[in-house]
DNA sequence: GACTTATTGCAACTGATTTGCAATAATATC
DNA sequence: GATATTATTGCAAATCAGTTGCAATAAGTC
């Protein structure tokens, strides 16, 4: 039925309550485990941190998860739902996180043609003053 | 005399012997705390680490220095120079953080022209598999 | 339903970074 | 140069995010 279902077991893992909990708590802007258990206690959940932590990973593992790490601030999760690869406006005055498309294709291109290096994932974080912030 | 302590004195700072010291060990690719501590006890020199991470973050503040955390991995500051903007990569294997120089003025122009944030820095990290660990 | 094994929750641990504070050293003033 | 003022240092202790060990629990399998 749901398709995070699925993709658990079709890797080994179980499908489980708290697995379903954490990821309908995902959404497309990023979010601290903090923030992930809150909102799950919003809705009358309680659920470990730790078990978030290790949810997170597995997701991650899985691919259906991107994780982040804003400067020194501790890390962000996020929902990765296909083709909505983005980059990220983070304002340094209110921690605000925006999402923006960009096509960063040619730097990839150039990266491969410059090294060796086998590039698997890139991360591209502008920090600056927020539209509210300025 | 010194370049850094001209710098220091302008913005009220006090030029002391541990902040000369944590400046000549900077380079030009990313160290840790640890790591600049390390190279300073090779020359004898016994400083503590919160000197340490206490004169990095009044470089940082000066715009002397930069900070990048990798991933989930520890701080590492670099020696910034003029006109030695550079991006990273870094490799899931080993660690290793190799510098590459890549011309981004064409992103930064399209953000500037799709939103109203205003962009003061940014990053940019490639992770992959170096030459090395292929 | 019984069996096997992954997953959970709790407590304890780790490692990086921060904070409080008294001793020390850098600048300013005489 | 000696003296006063105040930033900086070093140490110990605290904090904070994230990890690990382990016994209890629950998913998947037959
Ligand atoms: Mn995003
Ligand atoms: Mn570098
Ligand atoms: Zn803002
Ligand atoms: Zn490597």
């Amino acid at each position: 039925m749901e398709e995070i279902a699925k993709t658990l077991q079709q890797k080994g893992y179980r499908f489980t309550k708290q697995r379903q909990q954490v990821f309908d708590a995902l959404t497309s802007s990023p979010q601290t485990v903090e923030e992930i258990v809150a909102s799950l206690r919003n809705k009358d959940i309680s659920i470990d941190k730790v078990t978030v932590y290790r949810t997170l990973d597995c997701f991650v593992n899985l691919g259906l998860v991107s994780k982040t790490q804003f400067k020194d601030k501790t890390a962000k999760y996020e929902l990765l739902v296909a083709a909505n690869h983005h980059h990220h406006l983070v304002c340094d005055k209110c921690g605000s996180v925006e999402d923006i498309p960009l096509d960063d294709s040619i730097l990839l291109k150039r990266v491969r043609k410059q090294t060796d290096f086998q590039v698997k994932s890139h991360s591209l974080e502008f920090f600056g003053i927020c539209a509210h912030c300025q």
